[in-house]
This record gives structure tokens, C-alpha cells and sequence, in this order.
DNA sequence: ATCATTGCAAACTGTTTGCATCAAG
DNA sequence: CTTGATGCAAACAGTTTGCAATGAT
């Protein structure tokens, strides 16, 4: 679980029984997707990029089904820092890459000593609050600048 | 900049004059709140602090003014991981400590060998892809159960 | 045939904006 | 007095919901 890889429609169908949720055909085109392209999709980009595949598809159906396919793990839901609520599908705990110029956001794991990050209060008079917190997750949130981001600015200072 | 400390009434209006705005009373009943509490607010709960202190306070106005403090610097807005919008007057580079259950959130520092945090990439096949990103900042998200949720919890566990 | 799912339209929440009034400098 | 700030109400964006029609088992 939580391992993400291309799938086929088969294989779709049963992830999504295994969940007690009918394989129909909108839960597939939003499960392959997520599983294809790994990007973090807001529900505006999965809708054009579901709807440029030729179908039609309802926002309503989309909404209803991120929800659901999230409720039962299948999916992920976060909001990112800009504050666009995005869906990937790497449901295991994992760390990101936030590009600060377009939004863009990767998954990545972290290499070094993670288990000697420590809180300390930042406040003289909060000290005592903190040993008091029950500290057992963390989350890190990488940023910069995505190659493209990149490319297109030098682009633009090299023509300016 | 950045340091928070309780002001009075002239420390704000100096500070909100030196960014070239009137130091109005909304502004200054703002500020003074982020600055006395160093609370993360979201718009709705500060709307409810500040007209428990008896005056009423327009929505629209408050939206107006936390925009444009954010936008001159003199406080920070940011999204939690629950997706809502909170400010603080914590303008300086900092983590944060989430309460998962409750949602409250801390400003804290870290002590630990940061500088050997790297991203790592999740799949083989972008491998290639990360060492192009400009990485050039870290914001740690320490998660974990507040003092107040934790004493609520075993006193409900006690209870029942 | 049954019951979950779809998809339209209407409702809702958080936030922004137009604009007439008000108040700080 | 001049210009920026306020605050109501209307507009807006993203998301959720009621419900009749549809489709999967």
C-alpha cells in the first residue's frame, strides 16, 4: 500500500473493490491519473487534465469521488503552502519539494539524521510549554525554484 | 523586525506609521492582539477575540487590514496543514509545532544538523531530475498532541 | 431489481470588492 | 481639507449537498 505505480485498468478495478467502492468508470480516469503522472493535482488541474483526455466530466463527481477514494487511503489529500488543496497518490509518509515560483510540488524522502531535530521554544517564557507536547511526526517542506522555473527565468532575463 | 514583544499603543502606532500606513484603531487592535498572544489566528477566530474585548469589528475590514499588514510585513499569513488561513506576528524565519487533534500551533526553533537534511528522490526514474532543483529553504513541521488535548484525552478516557 | 454513483443546480463558507461614509493627518 | 480607511452589501471561488436520473452488480 501507498506504493505508487502505473496501473492498469484491471488492476485499478480491483484497488478500488478492495475498498468496498464500485470500479466505475470516473474513479478509474481519476485513480490513473494520479497514478501516471505522480503530479499534485488541485481539483481545477485534475478537471482539465480529465477533461482534455476528450470525456466530459462533472466537478460535482470529481469532489465527491477525491473524498471518498482520500476517506479509504487510496488517495491523499493535503494543502500545500500556497493554500491550494492538492491529492497525490503516494499515501505513504513522504516529504516534499515545493517549487516557490509556480507551485509545483514533488515528493521526496530525506537523507540525514531527522531523529535529532528538536523542537525548543523560541520564547523564554514558553520553555516550560514545550516538553509538555507530545511530539511524534514530522513533516518537511523543501523550497526553491522547479527546473522549468528556472529555465523560464533565464529565458526571460537572457531576452530582457 | 520580526522580534515579538507586547507593544503599547505608541510602539504600534510607530510601527504601523513607519510602513507608511495610518495607524487606525482597527490596525492598531489587530496588531496588539498577534502581538500580545502570539497566537497563530485563523480570520474567524480573531473576528470572535476581538469583539469579545467589547467593540464590534467589521469582517471586511478585517480581511482588509490583515492583507495589508501581511503585505508590508508587519505580520505573517501562512496555511496550516488543516487548510485554514492563520496570521501571526512572528514575521522572522521559524518552524512550527501542530496540534493534530486541536489544530493549535506554536512557533518554535530547531536544534539539530539541518544543513545535512537533503532531499533524496522517491522513484529511479527521477533520480535525474531532483539534483536540478534549487533548493534554498527548509520549513519543519513538527506534529504531535498539545498539553490541553492530551489532559482533555486521558481525563475523557478516565471518565468513560 | 437494487442500491451506489452521477451530475445538475442550488447552497454554503471563506474571502474580496464597489462604493458611499467617515476619520487621520 | 484631502486622502486613506471603514463597513455594508454584493460578488466571487472553491467545495458540498439535495435529488432525480443513470449505471454497476
Amino acid at each position: 500500500m501507498g506504493v505508487i505505480m502505473a496501473c492498469n485498468h484491471e488492476q485499478l478495478t480491483q484497488l478500488i473493490e478492495q475498498k468496498q467502492l464500485r470500479a466505475t468508470e470516473a474513479r478509474c480516469r481519476i485513480l490513473e491519473l494520479l497514478y501516471d503522472t505522480r503530479e499534485h493535482y488541485t481539483p481545477e488541474e485534475m478537471l482539465e487534465a480529465l477533461r482534455e483526455h476528450g470525456k466530459p466530466f462533472s466537478i460535482a463527481t470529481l469532489y465527491q469521488n477525491l473524498s471518498k477514494l482520500a476517506e479509504v487511503g487510496l488517495i491523499s489529500r493535503f494543502v500545500g503552502p500556497d493554500g491550494q488543496t492538492r491529492y497525490d497518490a503516494n499515501t505513504a509518509p513522504h516529504h516534499h519539494l515545493v517549487c516557490k515560483i509556480c507551485g509545483r510540488m514533488i515528493d521526496v524522502d530525506v537523507e540525514g539524521p531527522l531523529e535529532e531535530v528538536r523542537p525548543r521554544a523560541l520564547f523564554a517564557d514558553e520553555e516550560p510549554v514545550l516538553p509538555e507536547w507530545k511530539v511524534d511526526d514530522i513533516h518537511i517542506e523543501l523550497q526553491g525554484v522547479c527546473p522549468d522555473c528556472q529555465a523560464r527565468i533565464s529565458r526571460e532575463a537572457g531576452g530582457a
